[in-house]
RNA sequence: GGGCGGUUAGCUCAGUUGGUCAGAGCGCCUCGCUUACACCGAGGAAGUCACAGGUUCGAGUCCUGUACCGCCCACCA
């Protein structure tokens, strides 16, 4: 890769000023300064200025310079003032001498210099200021380095020399202040760049080293973004990504560390270059012929970025054209941090592209950061890292895995504990259960090898009609979510179907079937084949997320002739056929059901007691009732339980308990056997209950006595509202009857 | 100095194109060892959706501003 940009005149070798780590000794790049507040100290010192008769420093006049480095004083070759500051017209183009090192430099005329900061005079250090090394450059100064690699002064700044950066510093003060040449000092906000590794204070410094040229690289990612081939998730990102593009610098790949790819690039005598692709390097200079035994290889290694930037390439095998590069590249989606959107996705982009022509993925899907329970970042120093492996041993992987995705929001950080991975263990244990339960409940006519067989559609009760509907919407959503990369909203789906859904609803409605001996054979085996397919669509949707417990699981269910021996091979499910009626049908069911159980529940009753309950319903859902009566028996604990058609009269001795549900489709009365106490607690929920409803029919009738609601509402929205104020109405007015009795 | 995100039940967070969206999990309260599961089951309480304006028949949901928390980018020594 190398090679290829320093062919394509994409990589060259310079000096340059670099970020230097004096505790790591090697250069970093732009990105791995971190920007520091902290407050330092701003002084004020003389230089003075030569007197140009005698050439030598006058005692008496002088320009005052702002500095928060003292130390670099060593390494100044001019001080600037603003052009059009009338301070200083005068001076401009005379010299002034560098103490110490007794220097003579220029003062010039810069617009950078901000009139309004400190004096309004800025000393120039080219050498070891990222600023002053424009200014330098700009007006052709020399750029003095005072510091060695260990950030102590070098030979160019004796007096100082060996002394560490910071004692220099103190010296300098010092000796200053006794010369009279210290004029003020104050307290001064700034940023310091600091190393991102080991938090020493950045140097600016010169060093000859590697640059890419990134203009044109960033230029081709930020087209690919642009036209869409490559998209970046959430659409936020777009944002920071075209301004770090746009406003990127030449990247430093050189790094003087020891682990990583080392540079191929060999000098030699004559300080010619020769980049090479070759393992064991080039077999002579390209420019002057000698020999490889006289070559050197640049001792530095790539910025482990530079590296990580080839990933998805080098990965598969490129630079040869091998089966993997042309089967897998370019991959499909890159998921990771947002933090590192400029590290490392910009590099694969750029690298990726200008290498191999070609977009390394379409989507670049961003989430956020994982930070511990109280919002900090999790970090090594601080100890309050989870460490997975950990976490694994007690939960599980696919807990660790669930509670990542389920907690996650893309592009947001999410706090993450204990607590998160426990709901989805338990999670996980549930659907370890329900499999136990549903391998277990397997009727013996059915042997235990038998292969899978689709449910009797002639035997199919609502219970087992509803359970294939559910499980066909579920897999619609998950669908979508999936498509939308919505992949939190995946997890919740799966947790309520599988959880609320299937084991609370449909595992229950089913025992009833599975034990009724009253019932053919056949419509047993159909419920037991329903429980097995809405399992395996189940186990199947969830796979990607748990893929251990649903791997195990799926392989103790049943089988296609024609299903793979592992899900994780296994065909995705399809979406199969709602059934609206029945969904709402079974939906109304369930909170009869809840309802009955409430009223019991607020009347302190015995949850373990049967009790005579009387339902009426209208007759669109009085068969399908009438079908689950069994269950409705045993959820509710109503036995003898009675149905009847809406309008029907039902018993109302003292003590019973009335249930009215909303829209007033379905009455029911439990017999409790008169209590007093139950009588008054159960009063109180119902009136309870009625207040709630004429709030919300009060609510309802006034939004439909706006006549610019149903004027300009859509008419499905005001149909809508005319059918909830209707059903609102028939259930205050059955509460009414029901309290006044 | 620019840019961005967050502010919804005690806690952690969902809420796609504005119209039953006020939700989930945990926690809490009351019951319960009913033949898959107490890492469970049944029921329940709990929010003026940060604040102030505005648009609209209608706003956590759109616009403007404010406050607080956080992040990114940035060559005022």
């Amino acid at each position: 890769a190398f090679d290829r940009l320093y062919r394509d005149g994409l990589a060259y070798r310079t000096e340059a000023l670099v970020n230097w780590c004096p505790g790591c000794r090697t250069s970093v790049s732009d990105l791995e300064v971190i920007p520091t507040p902290e407050t330092g100290t701003l002084w004020s010192v003389r230089y003075h200025l030569i007197d140009e008769a005698s050439g030598q420093p006058d005692p008496d006049a002088w320009i005052t310079v702002a500095t928060t480095r003292p130390e670099t004083i060593l390494g100044d070759t001019a001080v600037a003032v603003h052009p059009d500051d009338p301070r200083y017209t005068g001076v401009v183009g005379r010299r002034v001498r560098i103490p110490f090192v007794e220097r003579d430099v220029p003062l010039i005329a810069d617009e950078t210099v901000e009139r309004g900061f400190g004096t309004g005079a800025l000393k120039i250090t080219p050498a070891h200021d990222h600023d002053d090394y424009a200014t330098g450059k700009r007006h052709d100064l020399p750029m003095i380095t005072i510091l060695a690699d260990d950030a102590t002064i070098n030979e160019a700044g004796a007096p100082f020399t060996g002394l560490d950066r910071f004692d220099a510093r103190r010296r300098i003060l010092e000796e200053l202040r006794a010369r009279g040449d210290l004029e003020g000092e104050r307290p001064h906000e700034m940023v310091i760049g600091r190393c991102q590794r080991s938090h020493d204070v950045i140097e600016p410094r010169l060093k000859t080293q590697w640059f890419i040229r990134t203009e044109p690289l960033a230029a081709v990612a930020l087209e690919a973004t642009r036209a869409g081939r490559t998209r970046i998730l959430p659409e936020r990102f777009e944002k920071t990504w075209e301004h770090w593009l746009t406003t990127i610098r030449d990247w430093n790949v050189s790094r003087q560390l020891w682990w990583g790819h080392r540079i191929p690039a060999w000098y030699c005598a004559d300080g010619h270059v020769t980049v090479s692709a070759e393992a064991d390097g080039p077999a002579a200079c390209d420019a002057c012929g000698r020999p490889a035994a006289e070559l050197e290889q640049d001792p530095d290694i790539f910025d482990t970025w530079f590296s990580s930037g080839l990933w998805p390439f080098s990965t598969l095998g490129w630079p040869d054209d091998t089966p993997d590069f042309r089967r897998f590249y370019p991959t499909s989606v890159m998921e990771t941090g947002y933090d590192i959107i400029f590290f490392w996705v910009a590099r694969m982009m750029m690298l990726g592209i200008h290498l191999t022509g070609t977009e390394p993925f379409h989507t670049v899907y961003l989430s956020g950061l994982i930070r511990d329970p109280e919002g900090q970042k999790m970090s090594k120093t601080k100890g309050n890292v989870v460490d997975p492996l950990g976490l694994i041993d007690e939960t599980g992987a696919d807990a660790l895995r669930f509670a990542l995705i389920h907690g996650a929001t893309p592009g947001l950080d999410q706090k993450f504990g204990r607590a998160k991975v426990e709901g989805a263990r338990n999670f996980a244990n549930k659907l370890w259960n329900a499999t136990r339960f549903v391998v277990g409940a397997r009727p013996p006519t059915i042997a235990e090898d038998a292969p899978r067989a689709q449910p009797d559609e002639g035997c199919l009760g609502p219970a087992e009609r509803w359970l294939r509907s559910r499980a066909a919407a579920t897999v619609q959503a998950v669908d979508e979510a999936m498509a939308a990369y919505a992949f939190g909203e995946v997890t919740r789906i799966l947790y309520d179907a599988i959880w609320s859904e299937f084991c609370d609803w449909g595992l229950e409605l089913a025992k009833v079937r599975l034990a009724d001996e009253s019932l053919p054979v056949e419509a047993r085996e159909a419920t037991w084949w329903t429980l097995v397919e809405s399992l395996d669509t189940y186990l199947r949707l969830l796979h990607p997320v748990m893929p251990f417990v649903t791997e195990t699981l799926w392989d103790a269910i049943p089988h296609r002739a024609d299903d793979p021996e592992l899900l994780i091979v296994a065909d995705w499910p399809p979406v199969g056929e709602r059934d609206a009626a029945i969904e709402r049908r079974l939906d109304t069911l369930f909170e009869t059901i809840t309802a009955i159980r409430n009223a019991r529940a607020t009347a302190r009753i015995d949850a373990s007691s049967w009790l005579e309950t009387h339902v009426a319903l209208g007759d669109d859902a009085l068969p399908l009732f009438q079908d689950l009566a069994p269950a409705i028996e045993r959820l509710a604990r109503a036995r003898p339980l009675l149905l009847s058609p809406s309008g029907s009269a039902l018993p109302r001795p003292s003590g019973s308990l009335e249930i009215v549900l909303p829209g007033g489709a379905v009455e029911a009365t439990v017999l409790t056997g008169a209590s007093d106490d139950a009588a008054r607690l159960e009063r109180g929920r119902l009136e309870k209950e009625l207040a709630e409803a004429e709030g919300r029919l009060a609510t309802a009738r006034a939004r439909l006595a706006n006549s610019a609601f149903v004027g300009k509402a859509p008419p499905s929205v005001v149909e809508g509202a005319r059918v909830r104020e209707r059903e609102l109405a028939e259930q205050v007015e059955r509460l009414r009857e029901r309290l006044a009795s």
